[in-house]
DNA sequence: CGGATTTGACCGGCGC
DNA sequence: GCGCCGGTCAAATCCG
C-alpha cells in the first residue's frame, strides 16, 4: 500500500519535472532529469550527457529545444540561455523568425553535440520547433489530467477505506450483542419445540439437542430469563438441580445473596439432567455460553493478559499440579456482567499464561475488547451450536476447530471433550514467523517477553497493526469460529454433524476476503506475535504492583 | 475514604 | 462418610 502510495507521489514529482512552469524556475539541464534518473539533480551538469543517453524519451523533449543538446556545454559560455524556457512563446516566435544562418549555426551545434555524446540527435533536427513545443506541452497537460485523475482516485479510496474501518468497529461493537441476541432466539424456538415434544409424547425420554446444556430444572414459563437480565441471572442459575441443593441456596440467600453457582457444578448438574429427567430450554442464553470455556495460551511474563475488559481479582487458589496459583477475575464492566477468567501460569512452561474465559458479556464493549470477546464468544458459540447435532455431545472437535480457527494453523486450536466443559484452547504460543524475521519460534517469542519494556502486549493494534484494524486476529478467529458456529448451529441440527465437518467451505467464505488481503499473512504473524510477546503495560503495571 | 486486592473460610461435587 | 479439590465469598488489608 505504501508502495503504492509514493509510486504516485514519485509520478506527480515526475510529471512535476516535465512541467515548462517548472523549468522556467530552474536551470536548463533540469530537463535531464527526467523520471528515470531522479537523483540527478546535483551534478546536472556533469551528468547531462548520461542522461541524455540515458533516457530516450527525453530525447524527444530535449529536441524541442534545438540549442538543449549543446545546452550543457554552452551553458557557461552563454548564461543568457539558462532562462531558455521563460518565455516559451516568444522563443517559438523568435524561433520561427530566425533566419537560416542561425539555424545552420544550430544544426552546426548539433551536429557538435552528437558528435560529442554519439546520440543521434540529428534525427529530428528538421522537425519542427513549434510542433515539438505543442506536442510537449499536450503531453504534460496529459499527464497533469491523468495526475489528478489519479489523486482523485486515491481521494475516493481513502475515503472509502476510512468508512470501511467504521463499519467494521461498529460492527465488531454490536457482534457481541447480536450474537447473544440470536442465541436466546434460538433458545426460544428450542424451547417451544421441547415442549409441543413434551405434551405429545407426555415425558418420554428423548434424546434432544443440547442435552449437556440443560441445566435448569423446569421453570414457570414467565420465569423465562432474557439474555440482557443480567443483575439477577447468577441467582437464578443456581437454581440447582436437586431440591437440597436448592434448599441451600435458599438458606443462602440471606447471607450471600450474590453467590453464583459455579461452573463446575452446572456441568455436574449437567450429568445428573443427562442421566435421569427430561430437561427444558428455558434457561437464558447468556447460561448457556458460561458453560463452554475458552482457554487461551500465550506467552507472557505479565501476570495478565491485557483484553481490553476491566476485570477484579475475587479469588486465588493454588490448583493441584502446578506451583503457580490460579488467580480469579470477573469482569467490572458492568454491574452482574457474568463473565470470568481464570488466569495460570503454566507448569510446563512458566513463560505460558493460560487464560480461561468464561461466559459472555451482557454490556457494550470497547474496541479493544471486543476482538477477544468475539473469539471466545465465538468458540463458545461453536461448541454449543456444534452439540446440537451431536448425539455422542461432542462433535469432531480438533478437526472443526482448527480447520475454523486458521486454515494454515490446525494445531493452533483445540478442544477437550474429556474436561468438564467443553473448553476451546487457542495456542497463541506458536505463532507463525512474522515477516520481519524475529520471532520465529515460541521460545523466541517467550525470550522476548524478557523485556518488559516491550509494548507489544499493550493493544497489538498500536503496536504492529499497521494494516489491520484493531484486534485482527481474534477477529479472524472469531469470525471463523463464528461462522463455524452458525452453519453447525443451523445445518448441523437437522442433519449429520458430518455434514458441517465436510464443509471447509463454511470457514473458507468468512475467510478470502482477509486472506486475499496482500499483507494479511505479515499483519496476521504481526497480530499473533504481538498478541504472544506481549507484555501488559497496563493490567500488567497495576498487577505487578500487588505480587 | 473508596475501590481493589488478599486470604482464610466455606460450599458442593466427586472419588474412594 | 470422609477427604480432596475447584470455585466463591467476604472480612481484612492495601493503596492511591
Amino acid at each position: 500500500m505504501d508502495i503504492g502510495w509514493s509510486g504516485l507521489t514519485l509520478d506527480s514529482s515526475s510529471l512535476d519535472l516535465v512541467n515548462p512552469k517548472r523549468f522556467k524556475s530552474n536551470n536548463t539541464h533540469r530537463r535531464f532529469s527526467t523520471p528515470l534518473t531522479m537523483s540527478t539533480t546535483g551534478d546536472d551538469v556533469d551528468d547531462n550527457k548520461t542522461n541524455i543517453s540515458n533516457a530516450a524519451s527525453v530525447r524527444d523533449r530535449q529536441d524541442n529545444d534545438l540549442s538543449s543538446g549543446v545546452a550543457g556545454e554552452n551553458d557557461r559560455a552563454v548564461p543568457g540561455e539558462v532562462d531558455f524556457f521563460s518565455d516559451e512563446k516568444s522563443r517559438v516566435c523568435r524561433d520561427n523568425v530566425e533566419d537560416a544562418g542561425f539555424r545552420v549555426k544550430k544544426e552546426v551545434q548539433d551536429d557538435r553535440t552528437d558528435v560529442n555524446t554519439g546520440l543521434n540527435l540529428r534525427i529530428r533536427s528538421d522537425q519542427s520547433v513549434t510542433d515539438d513545443e505543442e506536442s510537449y506541452e499536450m503531453e504534460n497537460k496529459r499527464a497533469k489530467n491523468e495526475s489528478i485523475k489519479l489523486q482523485d482516485e486515491l481521494k475516493k479510496v481513502t475515503i472509502e477505506n476510512q468508512k470501511l474501518r467504521e463499519l467494521l468497529t461498529q460492527a465488531s461493537n454490536s457482534y457481541t450483542s447480536l450474537q447473544i441476541h440470536i442465541v436466546s432466539l434460538m433458545q426460544q424456538q428450542q424451547k417451544q419445540q421441547n415442549k409441543a415434544i413434551e405434551a405429545t409424547e407426555n415425558h418420554d425420554e428423548t434424546i434432544v439437542p443440547r442435552q449437556f446444556l440443560d441445566l435448569v430444572p423446569s421453570r414457570a414459563p414467565g420465569e423465562a430469563e432474557v439474555v440482557s437480565n443480567s443483575s439477577t441471572e447468577d441467582r437464578t442459575r443456581s437454581g440447582g438441580s436437586s431440591a437440597a441443593e436448592r434448599r441451600n441456596n435458599e438458606v443462602r440467600d440471606g447471607k450471600r445473596l450474590g453467590r453464583e453457582e459455579s461452573p463446575e457444578t452446572e456441568s455436574n448438574k449437567l450429568q445428573k439432567v443427562n442421566n435421569s429427567s427430561p430437561t427444558t430450554f428455558d434457561q437464558p442464553a447468556e447460561a448457556i455460553m458460561r458453560k463452554a470455556r475458552v482457554s487461551v495460551r500465550a506467552s507472557s511474563e505479565a501476570p495478565m493478559i491485557r483484553d481490553g475488559c476491566q476485570w477484579r481479582k475475587y479469588g486465588q487458589k493454588m490448583a493441584k499440579g502446578n506451583p503457580f496459583p490460579r488467580a480469579y477475575y470477573r469482569c467490572t464492566m458492568a454491574t452482574g456482567c457474568p463473565v470470568r477468567k481464570q488466569v495460570q501460569r503454566s507448569a510446563e512452561d512458566i513463560s505460558i499464561l493460560i487464560t480461561t474465559y468464561e461466559g459472555n458479556h451482557n454490556h457494550p464493549l470497547p474496541p479493544a475488547a471486543v476482538a477477544m470477546a468475539s473469539t471466545t464468544t465465538a468458540a463458545a458459540n461453536m461448541l454449543l451450536s456444534g452439540s446440537m447435532s451431536s448425539h455422542d455431545g461432542m462433535m469432531n472437535p480438533t478437526n472443526l476447530l482448527a480447520r475454523a480457527v486458521l486454515p494454515c494453523s490446525t494445531n493452533m486450536a483445540t478442544i477437550s471433550a474429556s474436561a468438564p466443559f467443553p473448553t476451546v484452547t487457542l495456542d497463541l504460543t506458536h505463532s507463525p514467523p512474522p515477516p520481519n524475521g524475529s520471532n520465529s519460534s515460541p521460545s523466541t517469542a517467550a525470550a522476548n517477553n524478557n523485556n518488559h519494556h516491550n509494548s507489544l502486549m499493550y493493544p497489538p493494534q498500536q503496536q504492529q497493526m499497521t494494516n489491520i484494524p484493531p484486534g485482527m486476529l481474534p477477529h479472524v478467529i472469531g469470525q471463523a469460529l463464528y461462522n463455524q458456529s452458525k452453519f453447525s448451529g443451523l445445518q448441523f441440527s437437522g442433519g449429520s454433524p458430518s455434514a458441517a465437518l465436510s464443509q471447509p467451505h463454511a470457514v473458507a467464505n468468512s475467510i478470502p476476503a482477509l486472506t486475499t488481503h496482500p499483507n494479511f499473512t505479515a499483519a496476521l504473524a504481526a497480530v499473533i506475535t504481538s498478541m504472544i510477546n506481549g507484555s501488559n503495560h497496563h493490567d500488567g503495571e497495576r498487577n505487578n504492583k500487588n505480587h
